[in-house]
RNA sequence: CGGGACGUAGCGCAGCCUGGUUAGCGCGCCUGCCUUGGGAGCAGGAGGUCGGCGGUUCAAAUCCGCCCGUCCCGACCA
């Protein structure tokens, strides 16, 4: 591995492929327009630094321009994608943005994938949609040309746009409607087959994110109703993530929070059942409210929902301090359609109005979630407007469908494989791996012959990367007050050449042959030869995140020295000419893994 | 889609409530002087359909209506 590291660093014709001439490298020459003010559409730190640092700039909500420094990032991911994924016997392909209705209605997706699909017509009129994601379109390549198990396992990948019509876009490229994505999708003769490929993706992906220096963490996501087998994403965890990673701090247990198991603990209250008493409980709602107005813990209270779904209308009874989880109902409902009932069918179906609900004499199926089993003497709505009731028991009062894991993970709840406590941390998802299997080759008849001559479907995984996203999520996870601190594997430019005094000829001469000594030792430069004084230019040094600054200057001159500052943690050693490129050299190899 | 806010020069904002000079300020940009180790200073300058359309009025950036766009919260999200 190392070794191809060094050969890397030693080709920088790989570098001028990304840029063009060597003249990009002059920062007066680059359009690198960085801003001084915080543009005021931007809340996020990645999206404020992307705008200020001239990488991005904004076209419409959620699509973005990527400038000259943004794209030689995203060519940097772009790169670790590629090699790792080859490495991982994949094999790249272009797949058209643009795709046919006829095999969204194939798939079925035409129906169901909703507005987020971007869909128009051609001058005749025929359908079309932007690719949000290709399942279809590879699925469609690989049954015309792939006939026999000889051929597989097939695992096609490809790096390119994708357009989702997001219902909010937002956080800049965490979540944009034109993206940038890595979408892996590999075909093999079984399932025992398919895992294999699942495992090799997953530890493609564990090096990759690993070679971008990202801290992150894989963890057990839902599959949704398709899949049934194991899925997981990788998040990278910083503040500001959208998603809720659950760890355990004792063993290796990690799971999306929609995704995260309970184990209830059985509650042994052998309190006596008590009788059932109807109690007038006017302008009182909320969990909260009643829990203040019967002077009870919100833990003995059952919560009562209604959910409307394409099978109709049923119960959940969950406790009053737990949350329910959507997912998990889903999937236990094995239902697509999900949604909290209104005001109007809670009405007709309880008689009552919203906060009044209850399980007593409710005509719709039942179902609990397990932490309940066993509790007595609770109180629940009474199905009457401004009544509830107290001394519900389930088992004597109610016809519960099915006990199960309905809620939402809480802190305090122990972890579900070894029991040790958990942590909850935010995260951005930036990898997600799933196992397909027939959903596509069977609507779409992708099959092959095995070795009996049997036709048989192919079984399918799906393997996604945000290569756009990742260029926001490092940035949220690498930042100061002044600006961005890229990783090194990840930085436009491995060092910043800053000549101080322009009309001192020694200054600039040593400067320019610096630049050129740096550049044929492999390391991506970027000279800053603007005519501005020192202070702009270390405000805007600090800003791009470049790793490493070399200032030159009569000063350090004069002792044959130059001064070399590490971004991230600020320190500074004044260099002898003769050793800079030798040690900084040394500095970014050790900062990139391969 | 529901709730909230905003739209005035490339960026950040004031002016609007209470209609009436030539629509301002800071940053950035151009020219010159000066300065040169943490976003200098001075002088001069360019840059505006005040988001759009319509209405009220002698008169609209300002009041009213509709539309468009943007951001935030929520529901949603392979």
């Amino acid at each position: 591995m190392a070794v191809e590291g060094l050969a890397l660093l030693a080709r920088p014709d790989r570098l001028a492929s990304i840029c063009g001439k060597e003249h990009c490298m002059r920062y007066s020459k680059l359009l690198l327009p960085t801003l001084k003010e915080v543009p005021s559409e931007a809340e996020t730190v990645s999206h404020q630094l992307l705008l200020r640092a001239g990488m991005i700039r904004k076209l419409a909500s959620g699509i973005y321009d990527y400038l000259p420094l943004g794209l030689r990032v995203l060519r940097k991911v772009e790169a670790i994608v590629r090699e790792e994924m080859n490495r991982a016997g994949a094999q790249e392909v272009l797949l058209p943005a643009v795709q046919p209705a006829e095999l969204w209605q194939e798939s079925g997706r035409w129906q169901v994938y909703g507005k987020e699909l971007l869909r128009f017509r051609d001058r005749h009129d025929r359908d079309y949609c932007f690719g949000p994601t290709h399942e279809e379109v590879i699925t469609d390549l690989v049954r015309r040309d792939v006939h026999s198990y000889r051929q597989l396992p097939l695992n096609l990948y490809q790096i390119q746009t994708k357009f989702r019509d997001e219902i909010r876009p937002r956080f800049g490229l965490i979540r944009g409607r034109e993206f940038i994505m890595k979408d892996g999708y590999s075909f093999d003769v079984d399932e025992t087959a398919a895992d294999q490929t699942y495992e090799a993706m997953y530890d493609a992906y564990s090096r990759i994110f690993r070679r971008c220096g990202l801290r992150f963490k894989s963890v057990e996501a839902d599959s949704g109703p398709i899949g049934g087998s194991f899925s997981h994403e990788f998040m990278v965890l910083a503040e500001t993530g959208e998603d809720v990673v659950v760890s355990c701090i004792a063993c290796d247990y990690a799971a999306n929070l929609e995704k995260a198991e309970v184990v209830s603990a059985a509650e042994t209250g052998n309190e006596a059942p008590a009788p059932l008493t109807k109690v007038h409980t006017p302008a009182v709602r909320t969990v909260a409210e009643i829990a203040d107005f019967l002077k009870i813990s919100p833990a003995r209270i059952l919560k009562t929902l209604l959910y409307e779904t394409d099978q109709g209308v049923v119960a959940v009874l969950l406790r009053g301090d737990h949350e329910v989880n959507d997912v998990k109902l889903k999937n236990l409902l094995r239902v697509n359609e999900l949604a909290l009932a209104g005001e109007a069918v809670v009405r007709r179906e309880t008689g009552a109005d919203v906060g009044f609900a209850g399980p007593l004499g409710l005509q719709v199926p039942i179902y609990a979630d397990q932490s309940l089993r066993g509790l007595a003497n609770l109180a629940a709505g009474a199905n009457e407007d401004e009544h509830h009731y107290t001394g519900v028991n389930l088992d004597r009062d109610v016809d519960v469908r099915q006990y199960a894991d309905l809620r939402q993970i809480t802190a305090t709840d122990p972890c579900p494989r070894c029991g040790a406590a958990l942590e909850f941390l935010r995260g951005i998802e930036v990898g997600h791996v799933f196992k397909l299997g027939y959903k596509y080759s069977q609507a779409m008849q992708a099959t092959f012959l095995d070795a009996n001559g049997q036709e048989r479907p192919m079984f399918m995984g799906c393997y996604g990367i945000g290569v756009s996203r990742i260029v926001a999520a490092a940035i949220e996870q690498n930042h100061d007050a002044d600006g961005i601190i890229f990783p090194v594997p990840l930085a436009p430019f491995h060092v910043l050449v800053i000549p101080i005094a322009l009309q001192d000829e020694q200054t600039m001469t040593t400067a320019q042959t610096l630049y050129e000594d740096l550049t044929a030792a492999g390391l991506e430069v970027l000279f800053d030869d603007r005519d501005e004084r020192p202070g702009v230019k270390f405000k805007d040094g600090d800003l791009l995140g470049i790793p490493f600054r070399v200032v030159l200057g009569p000063k350090t001159l004069a002792q044959n020295a130059a001064e070399v500052r590490d971004r991230r943690s600020r320190t500074m050693a004044l260099l002898p000419l003769a050793s800079l490129v030798n040690e900084l050299r040394q500095r970014v190899q050790a900062g990139i893994q391969t």
